[in-house]
DNA sequence: CACGTCGATGTAAGCGTTTACATAGCGATT
DNA sequence: AATCGCTATGTAAACGCTTACATCGACGTG
């Protein structure tokens, strides 16, 4: 492979010059600047990054943090990732850590000796209830600038891009009372950080409705469509009656629906249905499902460009948040 | 940041000693070995993979292109990628190419830039039709080895793991035609880079059971839910009858039990339909999907395995092949 | 006892860039 | 004509590591 040096030989100028070439230098004559580029072009050269970091110290890459890529909505917050990443000069650095604490704090020491530009931590267990276990985080952000999408920490180069979950959850469990519904379940997982911000909306709207809340129509389940199928089907033969479901996660919707089949309720005539991330599930099911869309894309591009910015030296609000609309589909009725 | 020096002064050793511990090597006395670990530790020394990249010309890392990792199948594939990988040693670079060919050009170019030391080529369109418009692959295997995954292409440094999507089809288009339907409906879509291999074992199938081919009944359709929702109850107004249903994918197959319910069809009773991927989506739907699954999981880890084992030397097959396996459910009905 | 061997460690060159600083050439100013 | 300043270019050091080769001491062997 060409380097440096045979450009150089092969123009008749130093290293220096084809360097500046490079660079886009604006010190360095038209003239020279189109035989160096010839030359390169010529050679097939292609300048080696490593060389490149160690001078610079930086490689333009962005190291993203998921938790688990295959989940629909992390999938597609990696993808606009990436593709916002590209936009603004930046490559991405995957890293997948699974929802173990120990392997996150790995996986986050192991990004930062690739030397990255920034993190971007994104993806359900992104916070610990503990705020302890946290500290990891802050460590990494003594490094480099740490953007969290959907969760909020707080800390010196730590950046939060959130959905306003709580007041979203909070406006479509008012509208279901609202439309005469007074038992409404709440489900929501351990995997989603965000499940308890969504938690807290769902209880104000019962309180300023005037709703006392019952423990038993709160449920943390895992994320999984048939557990949930189960776990609804159980809680009804048993006794326990509702006449709305709020999900934290579409999958929980999607097993929710299908418990309403296993029970003989038709909904939304008996059962409402609310998911949450307006994935592609939403769309599957029979009838369809009305989910909080929590614009991923819009997301997924304000992190890139906060961070960006960051780069850049400009000063950025430590938490910027996105408003989160409702698609209405037809697991529910209310105007 | 200390550096390879700050240890060497720091432990009283030569900086070649402290690389030696760094790399494992086994000409260093214990002794030297823990202390300079300590200082090591002491200082929270981590290594420069710049510098260390530019000495060993590769930074342990392998691209994934993946066409657009926000579609579900891809979206597991790039996880279970980037699980292997790291268990093997390897760091993930990835980049989410689109379906331009230009594009997808460009990026081939950036990521060998990037010194990695193979690629992964995951997603649906990962082969042109035009063979010329596979040149830029074989050009980037003159690099580093290419690894394709679900798609066949011949040259030095080219490898593929696929499954066998022309026997899968074959196999349930004849069992499709021995429960008795006739007119099968086969769809496809463009982005599916095995739409054609799956394609040919419809046909297979049709011609060893003596049925003739009938053009009307294949389809090449954009892969959308609601597109292909309409064009069959299109279709199927303006006469065209079909009593089964095979997809090169899961979101055509939704498409197509939205549709069945639009016509009045029962399922699997007038029509029967078979999905491709086996995809979270096929557990959404009512009636839930039959579906070829083909292991992605498998796939991936086969992927990785093969590119690892030519990293290190060993010779493997150009083509390695993974059996998929039908996973039925309700929306078909046969033996 | 001289010598070869071997294991542990040190020295220094090299990897391919970037960039501060030096230099050369040339027109403008006095 | 000497000086200044500016632009285009060159020189060389630095970035932090790996590793071939050199060195050194200890030990076994004839």
């Amino acid at each position: 492979m060409p380097n440096i040096y045979d450009i150089s030989e092969r123009s008749g100028v130093s290293i220096a010059t084809v360097s500046r070439v490079l660079n886009g230098s604006p010190k360095v004559s038209e003239a020279t600047k189109n035989k160096v580029l010839a030359v390169m072009d010529e050679l097939g050269y292609t300048p080696n990054v490593f060389a490149r970091g160690l001078g610079l110290n930086t490689m333009n890459t962005v190291g993203i943090m998921c938790s688990d890529s295959s989940d629909p909505f992390l999938a597609n917050a990696v993808y606009y990732l990436e593709q916002n990443l590209r936009k603004h000069g930046y490559d991405s650095f995957l890293c997948c850590t699974g929802y173990e604490l120990q392997n996150k704090k790995n996986y986050l020491e192991l990004i930062l000796t690739k030397r990255v530009d920034g993190l971007i931590l994104v993806g359900s267990s992104l916070l610990e209830p503990n705020d302890e276990d946290n500290l990891y985080i802050k460590e990494a952000a003594s490094h480099v600038p740490v953007m969290l999408m959907n969760g909020v920490l707080k800390g010196a180069g730590i950046y939060s891009v959130v959905c306003d979950d709580c007041g979203a959850v909070s406006s479509v469990t008012e509208r279901l009372i609202k439309s005469g519904r007074k038992r409404i379940l709440y489900l929501y997982t351990a995997e989603s950080g965000s499940g308890l911000q969504k938690l807290k909306g769902y209880k104000e709207a019962l309180k300023a409705n005037g709703i006392k809340c019952d423990k038993d129509l709160i449920r943390l389940l895992p994320c999984d469509i048939e557990n949930t199928r189960h776990l609804l089907s159980g809680l009804y033969t048993s006794g326990l009656r509702f006449d709305a479901v709020v999900c934290s996660e579409d999958r929980l919707a999607v097993g929710a629906i299908k418990a309403a089949k296993d029970m003989g309720l038709s909904i939304p005539g008996d059962l409402q249905v609310v998911g949450y991330n307006n994935s592609l599930l939403a769309l599957c099911t029979d009838p369809e499902l009305t989910s909080i869309d929590n614009h991923v894309e819009t997301l997924s591009a304000t992190a890139v460009k906060c961070l960006t910015d960051v780069f850049q030296g400009k000063r950025i609000p430590a938490k910027t948040i996105i408003q989160n609309a409702l698609v209405q589909r037809e697991t529910t009725r209310f105007q």
